[in-house]
DNA sequence: GACATCACG
DNA sequence: GACGTACGTGATGTCC
């Protein structure tokens, strides 16, 4: 559409400002790579005007748009008002520098792209706005700045483009109280300390509407001032009326801003591929550059990486060869390589093998490599791929050395003190060798060496790891195996391609614990990775080659009770609503509950869908029926699809017991995560979901036993913090909620009720997880302000807590990470970010030495266990962060609890010495539930 | 594969 | 010029 602008024409007015500061605080400070300007603001402004352009379809787009930018701190308001704007904030240094460029963003993009000396973003905008009205076509502001909502109506409407939320003249309302033509009147009153507009003394946003409500208009109420019931309202009305008109002048947008160019010149263009793409490349932002050209159907710009590789330049660069990587196939050659290990004293190994379930993988085949470029793969079970061979034979390929004798030689290499063996997450090989009888012995293990070190800063993945620190992709293993059905096991993989592969596996380790090895002791985690995280590795390996017992038959009958259960809440639910839909679609049942119910609750998300979580429904679950029956089929679903059903396809064939897998580097507190089942998150909450546990049995004449922490992370917080008042309640053996709350709330402990207490026990969680007023009140359904004066009494009742949340911010801020009391370090990159993230990252910094103190306790405790209750008849089989899960023969029951609870309670010493007594109780039973 | 939801400490 | 708000996890189902 073209000609004349008018009717039938659609304008988009951007407020690039607006654009600019969300870019900038939403962004961390990033960096170009070449040459380190600061670009963060460009990158996050790009990104959105690509989201707005990629938006842009359907019968709604714009006929027409521009980007409408500030120029100049200096406008015709300050010539009214000196004070206009003065408590603003200087923009930062770091942002600076970027405003041009997001002009020739904008350009870039071709998007006309306007500003005016003198004048603000808003009054062009505004003067657009109405001529565009004038002209008979529509507008659009994309902007949620307040001070454009007087614009909306008739024609003219606004756009918060991140909640991609329209606003019209009813969300003015909604915000004002008064519809656009009397919003200047409401700000003039209720004044603005952001712009420093004065406004009229103690008048806010609700008083002025409620005035102007009354009275009609800003002229009418100053006129009739004098009939303002409120004495003191009155008076403050009366002496501040110049003000206030000068208030309204600044607030009120200048529709007539001299321009130099029509609503025709903004009519929207095609971008300019090449220009576009060019800047881009410019920026060096290639995940945009590439989206970017994948919309446009050209080929991405190709985007020089500056070689920045973080190993300090300390390893020698030998390049990474193929030529380099032999293949194994005689004996003769293989007492070669174990000489050479001897010569060294270390050998890096990794295995290959025919899956991920070390429970059920075999093992395929060795590489080991002791000289950075130099390795080998030794081929024990591959495959032969005859051309005829459609059935799959089982024939061994050639050039194999037979297993048995390749294990014999190497066996006593592997299991010789004086040779380290190097692993990338030593657990899975040394399970697997384990399952050929090997106890693999010492170890040194790379992926938990970065783990001690980078903790926070990215994950420890051995891909990772060589990308990040030896500048090196290692080959895929995806092409490999390939993917989905037709995928196949490592041992189809023919020879000249799994030789090259296993071999670099073995190198890359090898490569970066020489890098790694001696970075321990300059980042001073070599203790932490001696006494936390290395020994942890057979342990965890026991442990999850034990397994635990879980009865099939108690699951499936279960299982078949929920599905009844299921059936007959979804009959009830149908009626209910009179049709039926997929009850597991949160999609759906929002739609249910908000139209065809008609229920009161809004939309949420980006995606424009209704939010129905556990929280919500409980709330409606008051006034209705319905939202209470999709919760109790949302908890039976769970419990069916993934305890009682999943948890029966994990029993192993041989053990008829589950074992799960625990990381030792997933989670950046040094807790760890159980995965493939996981098993730290069987339900006990809930009385039906408890029931799961009794599937968790012991064999026969054996038992459970549970020991667990009691209070950990508090009795932490009270030693790190230094709070006499909670030091002192534990070791009286308070219930530590009864006494917070009598603390709090002046109550005598034997007058507590349980309500009371249940808010100081929120509180006592919430202080460990860096509180917020919030934060509590949601979690207390109580008012902010409330919630905002539990916390106030809190920290003044016990002020080492504010000490300790300041300093340890402080400290992340000053150092990038924060520490355990044994020294683990927890990095905290996200620390210096702006905006909400920055919030994130402080509430994890506090938390992370509690919770990460807590994790080292238990650690140690699991590390001296195998010693400790080596003459009893038991076994340690699980951990859920502050339980440890025995099984013991009958008749050792409290030789078990004696000699684990022990070891448990002192596990901190010698290293730590804690003011509070770590205590644990202890539970018997032939199953979980009991046990517990 | 992203997102919402919900299970645990 | 306005954030979005309690810490740490993993598994499942829906929907694109």
């Amino acid at each position: 559409m073209s000609g004349t602008f008018g009717k039938g024409h659609h304008l988009h007015l951007i407020d690039g400002s607006a654009f600019i500061f969300r870019a900038y605080h939403a962004l961390p400070p990033l960096t170009r790579k070449s040459d380190g300007l600061p670009i963060g603001a460009v990158a996050g402004f790009c990104n959105m005007l690509h989201r707005y352009v990629e938006g842009n379809t359907g019968p709604d787009a714009p006929t027409h748009a521009a980007v409408i930018f500030d120029k100049g701190s200096h406008t015709f308001r300050n010539e009214m008002y000196d004070l206009y704007k003065a408590n603003r904030e200087a923009m930062p240094e770091d942002l600076r520098p970027q405003i041009p460029l997001t002009r020739t963003a904008t350009e870039a993009f071709n998007i006309a792209c306007k500003e005016k000396e003198g004048y603000e973003a808003d009054d062009i905008i505004a003067t657009l706005a109405v001529q565009a009205r004038a002209a008979g076509g529509r507008c659009t502001i994309i902007s949620s700045d307040k001070d454009l909502m007087q614009l909306v109506g008739d024609g003219v409407e606004m756009l918060d483009a991140m909640k991609n939320r329209t606003i019209d003249r009813e969300g003015v309302f909604e915000k004002f109280g008064v519809y656009p033509e009397r919003v200047v009147d409401v700000q003039a009153l209720a004044g603005d300390s952001v712009d420093n507009v004065p406004g009229a003394p103690g008048i806010g946003i609700k008083t002025a509407a409620l005035l102007i409500n009354e009275y009609g208009d800003l002229d009418a109420l100053l006129k009739r001032a004098e009939e303002i019931k409120q004495p003191k309202r009155r008076q403050t009305l009366i002496d501040h009326a110049d003000q206030i008109r000068l208030s309204r002048k600044l607030v009120l947008l200048d529709e007539n801003t001299p321009l130099d160019f029509t609503l025709d010149d903004l009519e929207v263009r095609e971008p300019d591929a090449d220009k576009l793409l060019g800047f881009l490349a410019d920026m060096e932002f290639r995940t945009l550059s590439k989206r970017v050209a994948e919309v446009l159907g050209k080929e991405a710009p190709v985007i020089e990486e500056p070689k920045v590789v973080e190993n300090g330049g300390e390893v020698a660069e030998i390049p990474f060869d193929q030529a380099g990587y032999e293949q194994i196939s005689d004996a003769k050659t293989l007492q070669a390589w174990i000489d050479r290990i001897y010569e060294f004293g270390y050998v890096a190994v990794d295995t290959e093998t025919t899956g991920l379930d070390e429970m059920v993988a075999d093992l395929v085949g060795i590489s080991l490599c002791v000289e950075p470029g130099k390795a080998c793969y030794i081929p024990l079970l591959h495959k032969s791929h005859s051309a005829d061979d459609l059935f799959g034979s089982d024939d061994l390929a050639e050039g194999q050395i037979q297993t048995e004798e390749a294990l014999r030689m190497l066996t006593p290499m592997l299991t010789d003190p004086s040779i380290i063996k190097i692993g990338q997450n030593m657990k899975y090989d040394s399970k697997i060798f384990a399952q050929v009888g090997i106890a693999v012995a010492p170890i040194d293990d790379t992926m938990l060496m970065s783990y001690a070190m980078h903790a926070g800063l990215h994950g420890h993945g051995m891909d990772t790891l060589s990308e990040r620190y030896l500048g090196h992709t290692p080959i895929p293993i995806k092409p490999l195996l390939g993917s989905g059905k037709s995928a196949i096991t490592f041992d189809k993989v023919p020879l000249a391609d799994a030789v090259p592969y296993a071999a670099e596996d073995a190198d890359i380790t090898l490569r970066l614990w020489q890098l790694f090895k001696p970075q321990l002791h300059r980042v001073q985690v070599t203790k932490v990775y001696e006494t936390l995280e290395r020994p942890l590795v057979p342990v965890l390996a026991a442990m999850e080659r034990s397994g635990i017992k879980v009865d099939r038959d108690t699951l499936s009958r279960m299982s078949n009770a929920f599905a009844q259960k299921m059936a007959g809440l979804e009959d009830e639910i149908y009626e209910m609503v009179g049709r039926k839909f997929n009850v597991g679609s949160p999609a759906q049942v929002g739609e249910v509950l908000f139209e065809d119910m008609g229920l009161e609750g809004g939309k949420k998300g980006a995606n424009g869908k209704y939010s129905t979580g556990a929280t919500i429904l409980e709330d409606l679950a008051t006034e209705h029926d319905f939202p209470k029956r999709i919760l109790d089929w949302r908890q039976l679903s769970k419990l069916k699809s993934t305890y009682t059903d999943a948890l029966q396809e994990h029993i192993n064939k041989d053990t008829g017991r589950v074992h799960t897998s625990y990381s030792i580097a997933g989670a950046s507190t040094g807790r760890l995560a159980s995965t493939d089942p996981n098993l730290q998150n069987i339900p006990i909450r809930s009385e039906e979901g408890r029931r799961i546990r009794e599937a968790f049995v012991a064999e026969e004449d054996k038992v459970l036993v549970a020991l667990d922490y009691s209070q950990i992370e508090l009795r932490i917080l009270a030693h790190i913090a230094n709070i006499p008042a909670l030091k002192q309640a534990f070791k009286d053996g308070l219930d530590i909620h009864a006494m917070t709350a009598s603390e709090m709330f002046d109550v005598p402990l034997d007058e507590m009720t349980p309500d009371v207490r249940r808010q100081a026990k929120a509180i006592n969680f919430g202080v460990i997880y860096g509180i917020s007023g919030f934060g509590l009140a949601r979690n207390l359904r109580i008012p902010r302000a409330e919630a905002q004066g539990f916390i106030d009494r809190y920290f003044e009742r016990f002020p080492g807590i504010r000490t300790y949340m300041d300093d340890t911010k402080a400290f992340a801020k000053e150092h990038g990470y924060v520490q355990t009391l044994f020294g683990r370090k927890i990095n905290t990159p996200e620390i210096a970010a702006k905006g909400p993230r920055a919030g994130f990252a402080q509430r994890a910094a506090i938390n992370a030495p509690i919770q990460g103190t807590a994790a080292d306790v238990i650690r140690r405790a699991m590390i001296r266990m195998p010693d400790a209750i080596k003459d009893i008849p038991a076994t340690m089989l699980l951990q859920v962060h502050d339980e440890l899960l025995f099984e013991v023969e009958k008749g050792a029951e409290d030789d078990l609890i004696k000699a684990a609870r022990d070891v448990m309670e002192n596990a901190a010493d010698p290293v730590v010495k804690l003011d509070v007594k770590l205590t644990v109780d202890a539970g018997i039973g032939s199953n979980w539930a009991e046990a517990h």
